[in-house]
DNA sequence: CGACATCTTGACTGCGTTCAAACATGGTGG
DNA sequence: CCACCATGTTTGAACGCAGTCAAGATGTCG
């Protein structure tokens, strides 16, 4: 009953896949869920630990998780942060270089890797759909490079703030009553936002207060800004790709 | 004639290249021979321009490519370099956000994207190996994090030094005489090298002349240096994925 | 040999890290 | 209900790395 229920939620899991949606067969769902597993891990937790043995992959359902490279002099670098439809390990790679760990409660749809790449040698369909949930990984690593290619701490905190109204609009924002400015939600602490954006707490903070002193944020809780001069962000984050009416668009649609 | 041999030459590439070596069918080689083509650019030409409409994909066969993104407050920023044996431009995508140049004098083997595209669905063998040299990329896009992570252009620019010898061995090192010691040939140039490590040309010289005092390397030519003390440059790297033992080893092999 | 690109060196300035301490916030037990 | 502590955030002061600007050295090619 328990196990119905947990295998049930892996299949919905699974089929909302960002990586793995694409025009799977019944049947190859049906063996993707016979391998698949439900886990729930506390925030903080290791999932995979650096340089361990990869012994899953599989895609996160609820929650944060964050991929931390641990550097020789203590200090640690986060290299990206996985969402739910993201798929965190790595297929047909024998161990992992960072580790991988719950940023907040996660619940993970997990596959004993070995069967998983099996399954994938066999089904033309489920290669396909890996395919492509790689190559948005590596769209998301190349995200990673843009965020950290800023000079500054202000550059790479505009740029991240934008970079999750454009990514993930409706998990991490949504728009004011009159529907004329933007509310971000950071999904990570102080601290882990540090780590990602290459620097420190107090850098962070200093920043984000300068910008609220600007007039180009309101901070309505450490987590929460209301976007005041979104023109103004995006000409502090030095990166051209980004469109204050595309944002408000991706918003409103 | 001439076409025959850059024929016979693109089959060479490809059959050489990384991502595409495995096991694939005489059919698909074929297959991938009719819409192969060899293309010689010289130093600093564009080969993708950033934004544009990406009509090719294929792989380095000779010289190296940069990839570079503009930033627009006028910087740019080396997101990646491409040396033989790596893809360059992205299966399924329809624009690069960044563009890609000849460091050097290249010649590539090109696939007409769409055709190419096309034959990746009707061949599970071709899209098995584009998948692996996807992860490739995946894994060298990470690579680049792991070089950026360095605090200090010191740390840096000992990663990359380190990364040299362990990624294309043969390609970029050789040993002394006596076998004890590496000496690395640096691909490109200052101004490029400055761009990549994310830092000016005046902070690599000083870096690596500061290298030289502490008797760390010794500086043969501007692109050319002769690793005196392994294990301090692994330290100054602040990366302890480097050993100094299997770093050797891999040129003796 | 001169012109040009590349590399090196020097002096100054500023951003951001570091160290240190104060300030919120939330949960716990007396 | 409030004192207390844990955790997270903010602010302040001082130092250091590296970027900028400017000039000199070295190398390379017609």
């Amino acid at each position: 009953m328990a196990r119905n229920e947990v295998t049930r939620i892996g299949l919905d899991a699974k089929f909302n896949h960002a990586g793995l949606r694409q025009g799977l067969t019944p049947a190859t769902l049906r063996k993707l869920d016979a391998i698949s597993r439900l886990r729930v891990f506390p925030r903080d937790a290791v999932v995979v630990p650096q340089g361990a043995a990869l012994e899953y992959v599989g895609n996160v359902v609820r929650g944060v998780l964050r991929m931390d490279r641990l550097l020789s002099d203590g200090r640690s670098q986060i290299v990206g942060l996985l969402v739910p439809s993201d798929m965190f390990g790595r297929v047909f790679s024998e161990r992992s270089d960072y580790s991988i760990e719950a940023a907040t409660e996660v619940t993970l749809c997990c596959f004993e890797r070995h069967a998983f790449e099996t399954l994938v040698r066999t089904c033309p369909d489920l290669e396909h759909a890996v395919l492509l949930a790689v190559l948005d990984e590596l769209d998301a690593a190349r995200e990673w490079i843009t965020l950290r290619a800023g000079a500054t701490v202000a550059a790479r905190l505009a740029t991240y703030l934008l970079m999750l109204c454009r990514r993930w609009p409706h998990q991490t924002s949504e728009l004011t009553h009159d529907a004329q400015r933007i509310i971000v939600n950071v999904p990570i602490a102080r601290n882990d936002l540090a780590h990602y954006l290459g620097t420190t707490v107090e850098s962070i903070s200093r920043t984000v207060q300068a910008f609220s002193r600007d007039g180009m944020i309101s901070i309505l809780t450490p987590l929460r800004f209301e976007i005041l001069d979104l023109p103004g962000l995006i000409v502090m984050s030095d990166n051209d790709e980004f469109d204050a009416a595309s944002l408000l668009a991706g918003l409103r649609g």
